[in-house]
This record gives structure tokens, sequence and C-alpha cells, in this order.
DNA sequence: CTAAGATAGTCTCACATGCAACTATCTTAA
DNA sequence: TTAAGATAGTTGCATGTGAGACTATCTTAG
């Protein structure tokens, strides 16, 4: 008799855990400063790479669908945290880049997710931490969630 | 100046996995089975508890909202996979079992999402697949996702 | 016994998000 | 040069789901 235990089981632990880790994190990012996911998800891009970028990249990159990073572009311009300029070399896309005002909000909430991070990752030892961060690397690379380096180069031209 | 890698940024690696692990399995249960996550948890539940059990159970096992459980039941029912009947001690409830036709998708299924999961976490050795799982265990834990042995009790009062 | 509060389950509402159609633009091949 | 196809981004639509009101029932305190 075929028996499953669903606390065994890495697809539903894995769903209930992101979910849960998301809502700890949404203190941060949603009731304080008004952002949601895909909202947050833009900056982030945009503050990791100093340069400015596409909609189309963010959207690639962070695995969200393009109509979600469109709506969150436009709510994040409608509070000039974020603004964009036509690309000459190509009229149908948009140079996307934060504002004085989005960076300083990128400033002060980035600190604050870091340490939600740190506390929800301080139950595991720094060994635990690694192996874990690298099997999470493993399965990413399986599922071809990662970013091939040719990926990274055609992005990079951005 | 603060930066942070969203790629190395564990909520999000949770969050961009747990979506990605859900779609490869959902060609199993919904595309083969026309069950969605709700309502395989449903079918998850009853099955592995032999016994009966209420849709409040359920939800707060699964960490699912009750109005979700609640028209995940209802489908089943109408699909005739699971059956209710009122309780008689207290008939605000009802208990939830699955039928013969049920249990029989449910047998045929589960082999099909262990194969699926295994083939998940091959890219892992057994050794990295344990501390993952402690790991997972471990977080868990700390963010309270764990049936307490109290909690644990009482619902197998139900 | 009764009233107040708790609980199980359903239902309505609001909202977030994926899909797909659409516009505008670019690219490529004839 | 032009037509066909690809691509960036927007928008309307359908759907799934959480919040919370609501009904019916149970529990507990007085």
């Amino acid at each position: 008799m075929a028996k499953l235990d669903l606390f065994r089981f890495v697809p539903f632990r894995l769903n209930r855990l992101a979910a849960e880790v998301s809502a700890a994190l949404s203190s941060e990012y949603q009731e304080r400063y008004g952002l949601d996911i895909p909202e947050w998800r833009v900056l982030a891009t945009l503050g990791f790479r100093n340069d400015a970028c596409s909609a189309q990249y963010i959207s690639h990159c962070t695995r969200t669908h393009k109509s979600t990073i469109s709506r969150a572009v436009t709510a994040l311009m409608r509070r000039q945290l974020v603004e964009r300029v036509e690309n000459a070399d190509d009229r149908r896309e948009f140079s996307l880049r934060m504002t004085r005002k989005g960076r300083a909000l990128y400033e002060e909430l980035i600190p604050r997710l870091l340490r939600k991070e740190r506390e929800i990752m301080s139950c595991l030892t720094a060994d635990e931490r690694a192996s874990f961060a690298l099997a999470l690397g493993k399965i990413e690379k399986s599922l071809d969630l990662v970013l091939t380096s040719k990926e990274a180069g055609k992005t990079q031209a951005y």
C-alpha cells in the first residue's frame, strides 16, 4: 500500500517553507515600505547591477512573468522610485534605473532584509548553512534555474 | 553602499525553487489527474492517516487556509474521490475519508510523485540529501512549522 | 438554564498573477 | 525594399487564494 508522508516530502516542505519565509520578510518590505514581492525584485535587480537594465532582463533573471514585472515597474515609477528612458538603439525597450529616492529606500531596506535572513538561518551552524547553500545551488542547477555564462554574457550587454 | 545578491539570498532562492519544483510536479497531479495543489494536499493527508479526519485538521497540518481546503473538499466530493459524514459528537464538523475511487487514484499517484521527487533530488549525494533534510527540519522548527507533540496529540483525537 | 464566546465550515469580496492578445518596433530573408 | 517573423512591453481576462463575515453548533461561566 503506497504511502507518502507529506512532512517528509521535499516539494511540500519547500512550498510551505518558502511561504513562511516570505511572510516573515514581508513585514519588512510590505508593511514598512509598501513594496510587494515583484516590486522588491525589480529594486533588488537594479540595485545589484549598478547599471540600468531592461524590464525583460529583470523578468528573465528573476524568473518572473513579464506582465508582473511590467506592473511592478509602473507602480515603482508612480512612486518615483524608478525611472526609465527609451533606449535609442531599440525603441521597443526602456532602460530602467533607480531614482535617488529609490536608491535611498533600497539602501535602507537591504540591511533589514539581510538581518532577517541571518535571523532565519541562525538556527543552522556555519557548516550547515554552507551545505544548505550548496545543496540549493545543485538543485537549482539541475532544474536549470541558474543563468548560464552565455546568458549572463548576453544579459550584461543590456 | 549596501548590496544584496538576489541569487545568494535564501528567501528568493526558496521562492523560486519551490515554484519550479511545484511546476515540475504539477505535470503529475494536474495534467494527469486534474488535481490542484490544495486537492492534492487533502488526499495526501487522508492517505497518510488511514483514519478519517476533519477539514480543520487538514487545514491545520498542511498550513493551508480553511477556505482553500473547503473548496478543495467540495471539488473532491463532486468527483467522488472523497466522502464525508457528519460527526455525531460535534455536528459542526465532518469526518472526511477517501472513497474507493479516491484511494485508487491515490495509490496510482503516490509512486509517480515519489519518483519525481527522487529525480529532483538525484543531483545530491545521499549525504547531501540527509543534510539538506536536516537543515530543512531545523529551519521549519525555528519558524514553528512543526506540529508540537501537544498539537499532534490533540489532532490525533480527531 | 442561559448568555457569551469559541469553533467548523461556507461564502463573498478583493487582489495578485499567469496567459494570451495586442501594439510598436526590430530583424532577416527574398 | 518589403514581407514575415521575432521581441519588448502593456493590457484585458480568467483563475486561485487569503481575509473576514456569516451560520450553525458547541462550550463554559454565571
